[in-house]
DNA sequence: GCTTCTACTGTGACTTTGTCACACAGCAAC
DNA sequence: GTTGCTGTGTGACAAAGTCACAGTAGAAGC
């Protein structure tokens, strides 16, 4: 698969566009618990997903932790480079959730095709809204939702993804993907146990009844 | 003053462009509280804050609410046009906080502009990337900050925007400012009050120790 | 001036979530 | 078996949200 194929506007973009991306793009591999970016300062490209799981995460002064989204094959990177979008003033972390393969477009690459291509400027745009989005559906999780809502869909999106229902996680790991404190998270697992949603042994969570979860989860 | 000294990047456009922008954009006055968008279907088209003041709130289906951010005099708001920024799927709400004047930009307009030119998509780009850092800045003290500190903040930045210490506020709109509960914000400005930090009387806060407020702040 | 009405404020009791401190338990390495 | 580390469990308490009211300032009308 070249790097033409995770690029929805490559038909439009001109040769030479299509040219300096193919040969610019350097490859990249690295394996779960990598961090590929923390900070604004740190700027090394922008980052095309070829396989694996990235999430992006927001720290505290205290170490406290959020998820505040995830991206997968074929999902592209901005904040790993935002340096170039003028306009961010904000610190995000982007870690490698599972062993990835990479593209990294450098900056000033990136830099001359938006200068230089409505369509590409256009795309990235697209891209930023899609992000802004899933932070604008955070913040109403947040806000509006009870914890036990959050951690039941939290569980499920995780069986989805992972395709099985004995999660392989610890209780700080699923803290520290909600934004809370990793107590809080035993205490309501171990309701949902008693309950019959789900059951706990050290590092892992199966889930027993998807349909109470669901239903939980709303 | 012309729709000109509203666009930083006029310089960089071409004559048509300008022209185009000149002829369609429409004017319109509001007058405080009006609600200028709600929701994605709502697309009214690009505003351009002349003078007053705007805010973008979110809503839960029990009605409570919370400011993501403010706009002044020259910001530009474009979810009021979110149907042209494919990628956005949430719904914001525009209300008028101040009697305001504003242009109002078509949008097939201003879709016609980002299309064919990098420097308005570019711009546009560098405006949403301001507006996502507003909301994780927002993210950020939701998340980590302690309500005592961002009611003083609030307070704080409420007395800047006003230019006085005497804010003609209810405990009802703080809350929904900061996205808490009325009884929450009576309850902490009267702690506030019997620390000496403010004054209260039905429908205002007078700032009384602002060196004390910003100390709380942090 | 006096009443009436409404929007605003105050408060107690209770739930949910976060914090702190520490005990204990599973599991691997030695 | 002992040791040590990383997870898990729990009680007590603090912070913030919810619910159900009661009180009350001040404008509007008489």
């Amino acid at each position: 698969m070249g790097i033409s194929d995770y690029f929805p506007i490559w038909s439009k973009m001109s040769r030479s566009q299509r040219k300096l991306l193919e040969t610019s793009a350097l490859e990249r591999t690295v394996p779960k618990g990598t961090i590929l970016h923390s900070g604004s300062p740190d700027c090394v490209g922008l980052l095309v997903i070829r396989s694996g799981q990235i999430r992006a995460l927001i720290l505290s002064d205290e170490g406290k932790e959020i998820t505040i989204y995830r991206l997968f094959e074929r999902d592209i990177c901005l904040f790993s480079a935002s340096c170039i979008m003028s306009g961010i003033q904000f610190d995000v972390n982007i870690e490698a959730e599972k062993d990835s393969q990479l593209w990294v477009i450098p900056t000033d690459v990136y830099r001359y095709l938006i200068d230089t291509s409505a369509v590409v400027a256009n795309n990235t745009n697209k891209i930023m809204a899609s992000r802004f989005s899933e932070v604008m559906w955070l913040m109403e999780q947040v806000m509006w939702k009870r914890l036990d809502k959050r951690l039941a869909a939290f569980l499920l999106e995780e069986s989805r993804i992972e395709g099985a229902d004995d999660l392989k996680i610890t209780h700080e790991r699923i803290a520290n993907h909600l934004g809370t404190a990793r107590e809080v998270v035993t205490r309501m697992l171990k309701y949902l146990q008693s309950e019959g949603m789900v059951t706990l042994t050290r590092g892992r969570v199966d889930l027993t009844d998807r349909r109470k979860l669901e239903a939980l989860a709303e």
